[in-house]
RNA sequence: GCGCGGUUAGCUCAGCGGUAGAGCAACUCGUUUACACCGAGUGGGCCGGGAGUUCAAUCCUCUCACCGCGCACCA
């Protein structure tokens, strides 16, 4: 006999190990079923799992068991990403707590320590996807430093590079001072912030007295000036273009010059051009001829281009001693508070620095030509379609991606320096040593470039590399392209796009079908979580305290397409609860002898409960694979609920009490109701299994013996229209319409503790009345239900025959409060005739009644009568009552 | 500035041309042997404002307001 209570924790952790070890999770290359293959996002190796992690991975584990029992070949292939500066930085972080230095340690043992930390901690995160119930293919796990990741990661950078994709420039980048190293464009995150704008007054060479004022929010880079710009039609500087300022602090002499980028409007319509320090005057001093001078070195401390009282000065420093300086010689004209926007590095939070350096770029314009066109003709599709948008307004304005990192923990760059500014690209060191010998005719000493690969670089090749390519492999030929990709729409510039254009450029075909891209979680208030905020909710702690299965159906549940899903703790208590009201069901069962069995055919079911129920199921079934198949989970959830609460347990367990357990129902009837409430019970339990499927699997294993065969991998259902009897159907309907009628009646009745018992339901005549008689307190009230169904005015202790073989007895109840009643029915009166005269006013209108459709015609048609019988009743036991 | 969402019951959100829905909360009643992590029921909505299209608009179009988010700009 199962427990009175479902405890989660009593029976979670014991099925996961019996399901791997069956090797259910395995997807098969031989296979001749039709392969579901999903990537699963790689999160990063060194990271716990938080609710974003179980919200994707729940995700991703109800399609992956949902077309398994579908069927299907279905692989999720997990796996852990090297994220690169963020790992790097967490074993920084160990190293500096014991006193040592990365940078004393030499690249090879630092490198050791974050493998050391990579083996120790890196399976955390796998682990706990175990706890969630996810079921990829473990045997297929793959790391992105992994050996054949890093050969793939070698020969996609080596063929990229041949065909021109990669090439070496000297631009300025997004330098990071804190970490040292270049960052793309997307890795830099503007942020508010409220500074000053200073109003500085250049001297003009050789006019005493004459000043030029320029406005900025960084004077510290005045350092590095090389010109002042105007706009060419400024009537107020024509004299001034062609003649010199004389830089103050520096002492250098730049020229005025003339450029339409200047807004006359903007401050006082003069500006100070820096090249080395801001893209925009890089961009100007490019189109003029300007020197570039840099005033940095790589912490962003100034360095020996500067006077030499500044050298060595922090940038916030310099810029305090500039304005001091400034003020001193009354050259500041007037200062401002702002509020403008500064780049901020994505991990280090530091103000990032534009620099000018050279780095390793990939033409990401070139590769996004065919990515945006794979999307515009739909061979990839976006679940929800908006996000195209997104994906089309970035791609069609991408930059050249800097992917070289000077950082040690990622792939080293396959490039080789040689004599003379050679580079020679190869996969190998002894390829490049083989080059350089060809080119230079002998014996040259090679160093490999110190630089990694921007993390995503790899991540961008996860669709194939993690199949064997540049193998050609079976798994390559038939897992790719993928079914769907799903993660979260903040990293469709990451890595979305990035395997859009690698999956193209390698694999000339997409690398998924289909991009579903699910919200973010944030708290019950809609913050988002994050630890400084302290609302972080730790999906483990949920786990411990209401289930894996309640966490997964709430996260279901909550997952519409397109909106955040804000967490809460009474909502997965809600779902806690659904688990419970699922076991209790299953015990009811259980105690009845309802069991599954599996020689029962539904369709030779008898009865109009039985066939109503059997219907019922076929029909949740559908609509839930449909859901599915659709992406929409939050449906999915919500029928199995529906079907599971409202239909079985409340009404179909309710009604089929009595024919269980009374004395005169025919024995055949009866076996036919256990074994169908038998079998309906197992169908909600493999609907529910992708959802839920800890409690599913438990109950599925408790209830009957069965063979070796286990609930996930068990056959979903698959029914056609014809099981629905829809005569049943309309007969189970009413019966259920009459009775909420009945309810709602009795509701308002003031009836003593003890007196109301409300319906018998029963297929015996004898019984019914029995019951009845114990009941004698009776009035009639049934004026509410529709005459079809009732008399109007049953006499005392009537029985009616409402179904075939279903027998309601009706205690029509005393004890009203009259004046209750009298303003209940007036209300109802009311809104009843509103109604009225509303459909009265649609079909006096010719227009509706020549265009609307017939079937709505007649609809407003049968709505009007009825409503027209239903006021004259109300009104006839209104005046019942008035006259009482 | 450009773009994308959102605005529906006290709260959290579904629905998206044909009589307004769920869960939670509130309130009333109830322990009849699955379940109080329960059952039955009740109350509560100009579906953000305005205009338009339509026989019919919460739903489609336009517009305004407010709230999120993304991108760009910011001397």
């Amino acid at each position: 006999m199962l427990d009175k209570t479902f405890e989660h924790n009593a029976i979670e952790q014991s099925h996961y190990a019996l399901w791997e070890q069956t090797g259910a999770f395995r997807a098969h290359a031989d296979s001749v079923k039709t392969p579901h293959t999903i990537m699963m996002p790689p999160p990063n190796v060194t990271g716990t799992l938080h609710i974003g992690h179980a919200l994707t991975n729940t995700l991703q584990d109800i399609l992956t068991r949902y077309h398994r029992m579908a069927g299907r070949d279905a692989l999720w292939l997990p796996g852990t990403d090297h994220a690169g500066i963020a790992t790097q930085m967490v074993v920084e972080r160990q190293l500096d707590a014991k006193g040592l230095k990365r940078r004393d340690m030499g690249r090879t043992a630092f490198l050791d320590k974050v493998w050391e930390w990579k083996a120790e901690s890196g399976g955390t995160i796998i682990r706990q996807l175990r706890r969630l119930g996810c079921t990829p293919d473990w045997t297929r796990e793959r790391f992105t430093m992994d050996e054949g990741l890093s050969k793939a990661v070698r020969h996609a950078f080596v063929q990229m590079h041949r065909d021109g994709l990669i090439y070496r420039d000297k631009r300025l980048v997004n330098w990071d001072p804190k970490l040292h190293t270049a960052l793309s464009d997307i890795e830099v995150v503007q942020k508010e912030n409220k500074g000053h704008m200073w109003h500085i007054r250049y001297p003009i060479e050789g006019q005493e007295e004459r000043f030029i004022t320029i406005a900025t929010t960084r004077p510290e880079t005045m350092l590095g000036d090389t010109a002042i710009v105007v706009n060419p039609d400024d009537e107020r500087y024509q004299d001034l273009v062609g003649k010199f300022a004389v830089l103050p602090i520096v002492d250098r002499l730049i020229p005025i010059i003339a450029d339409s980028y200047v807004d006359k409007e903007f401050g006082s319509g003069a500006m100070k051009v820096t090249p080395a320090h801001d893209f925009n005057d890089f961009e100007l001093g490019k189109r003029h001829g300007l020197e570039v001078i840099n005033i940095f070195d790589l912490n962003a401390h100034i360095n020996d281009n500067a006077p030499a009282e500044y050298r060595g000065l922090d940038r916030y420093a310099a810029r305090k001693k500039v304005l001091h300086e400034l003020e001193a010689q009354d050259l500041l004209a007037s200062v401002e508070d702002v509020t403008n926007t500064l780049p901020f590095g994505d991990r280090s939070d530091v103000v990032i620095e534009p620099y000018l350096m050279d780095q390793w770029y990939c033409d990401a314009p070139k590769l996004a030509v065919e990515a945006i066109k794979a999307v515009e003709d739909g061979r990839t599709e976006f679940v929800p379609k908006n996000w195209e948008n997104t994906y089309f307004e970035w791609m069609r304005n991408i930059q050249p991606w800097c992917i070289s990192r000077q950082l040690w923990w990622g792939h080293q760059i396959p490039a080789w320096f040689g004599p003379e500014g050679s580079i020679f690209v190869a996969e190998t060191e002894e390829e490049a040593y083989t080059q350089a010998r060809a080119q230079f005719g002998q014996a040259v000493k090679l160093t490999q470039d110190d630089d990694v690969l921007d993390t995503w670089f790899s991540s961008g090749l996860w669709p194939f590399s993690t199949l064997g390519w540049p193998d050609k492999t079976p798994e390559l030929a038939r897992y790719y392209p993928g079914d769907v990709l799903i993660t979260g729409f903040d990293i469709i510039f990451f890595w979305v796009a990035r395997m859009m254009m690698m999956g193209l450029y390698f694999m000339k075909e997409v690398p998924f079908r289909k991009v579903y891209l699910h919200a973010l979680v944030r708290d019950a208030k809609g913050q988002k979580m994050s630890k400084s905020k302290g609302n972080v909710i730790d999906p483990l702690d949920i786990v411990e305290k209401y289930g894996a299965d309640a966490l997964r159906f709430t996260i279901t549940a909550m997952a519409a397409q397109g909106r955040d899903i804000r967490m809460s703790e009474d909502r997965i208590e809600g779902y806690r609860n659904f688990a419970t009201k699922l076991w209790n069901a299953a015990r009811y069962c259980q105690m009845n002898g309802c069991l599954p069995r599996g020689d029962v055919d539904p369709y030779a079911a008898k009865h109009t409960l039985n066939r109503w129920i059997v219907g019922a199921v076929a029909q949740a079934q559908r609509d839930m694979a449909t859901a599915f198949e659709t992406f929409r989970f939050n449906e999915a959830a919500n029928i199995a609920y529906q079907f599971t609460w409202g239909t079985f347990c409340d009404w179909y367990l309710e009604f089929t009490k009595p024919l269980l357990t009374g004395e005169g129902t025919d024995p055949a009837l009866k076996q036919e109701t256990r074994d169908i409430t038998g079998w309906v019970l197992d169908q909600i339990l493999l609907m529910l299994n992708p959802i839920m499927p800890f409690i599913t699997e438990e109950l599925y294993e408790s209830l009957a013996p069965r063979d070796a065969k286990r609930l996930l991998t068990s056959q979903w259902p698959r029914f056609d229209a014809k099981t629905v009897d829809q005569a049943a159907e309309k007969d189970v309907e009413q019966l259920i319409k009459v009775i909420t009628a009945i309810r709602s009646v009795r509701a308002d009745m003031n009836v003593p503790a003890g007196a109301q018992i409300p319906l018998c339901i029963s297929t015996s005549q004898s019984d019914a009345a029995d019951w009845l008689d114990r009941y004698h307190d009776i009035l009639n009230r049934m004026a509410r239900l529709e005459s079809s169904v009732l008399a109007p005015a049953a006499p005392k202790g009537a029985v009616q025959t409402i179904v075939a073989g279903m027998t309601l007895a009706i205690p029509v109840a005393a004890y009203i409060d009259l004046d209750k009643e009298r303003e209940r029915l007036r209300k109802e009166i009311g809104k009843l005739s509103d109604n009225l005269t509303r459909i009265e006013d649609k079909l006096k209108n010719d227009n509706f009644v020549q265009n609307a459709p017939a079937e709505i015609l007649a609809e407003q048609k049968s709505r009007q009568a009825e409503m027209t019988t239903l006021i004259a009743k109300f009104t006839q036991a209104l005046d019942q009552l008035e006259a009482a």
